[in-house]
DNA sequence: GCAGTACATGCCTCGTCGGTTATATTCCCT
DNA sequence: AGGGAATATAACCGACGAGGCATGTACTGC
């Protein structure tokens, strides 16, 4: 498991993302909301964090776990060229409305 | 295999995508470029196809496969969030080097 | 020190994915 | 019609990943 796409695979993995932006949660809350067991969502975080997309920080039993977005401009600067080709195709569109709306 | 995501994590996937950028090709070119065996690269295109990622066009023999971004905009979108995350910080460490800087 | 909480890790199983080889299909050309 | 080119598909195999259960580890409070 070593890139980003193959770790933003995991649709179990983008919701703890999804999760983790409003803040830093301890396990047992991941756990909780995500309705997997506990020894899931941490094979989870391990993956996460050997991607860089999450840190920890410990306060007693609690594991507190932080996202860190960063690797995640990989994926944008690859999509980056597409993004370019999609925008195109959709200021076409409008455009082509635009045309529509002027007769 | 269902989502765009889960199509991404093969790197070969994303070459494939990455050649089609330039225009279609048929795919013995994919095959010389790619050094890797026909079938193979026959399957990588079968799920491209699956996902509405490429397209195809019969000439004789010939496939020409054509890429179609639009399914990316659906990891766009799910970016979205982390973009202005990343970008705050970047400005963030942006505005401290201009402070530096007007020392 | 002990019981309990919070989490990580090890081991096993099972499904799936990617690659390879062999074969089928379709079309062209002579 | 027959041979060859271009591609798809089938059958098989090896590897890997995700989940489950059991257990280890670290910390707390009494």
């Amino acid at each position: 498991m070593a890139s980003v796409f193959e770790v933003l695979a995991e649709p179990r993995r983008r919701e703890i993302l999804d999760l983790l932006r409003d803040g830093e949660r301890p396990v047992g809350d991941l756990v909780r909301r995500l309705h997997m067991t506990q020894p899931a969502v941490s094979k989870h975080l391990r993956v996460l964090r050997a991607a860089g997309l999450v840190e920890v920080r410990q306060d007693a039993q609690r594991r507190w776990y932080r996202l860190r977005p960063e690797p995640l401009t990989e994926i944008d600067t690859w999509l980056e060229p597409y993004r370019r080709m999609w925008s195109a195709s959709l200021d076409a569109l409008e455009r082509h409305l635009d045309a529509m709306e002027e007769r």
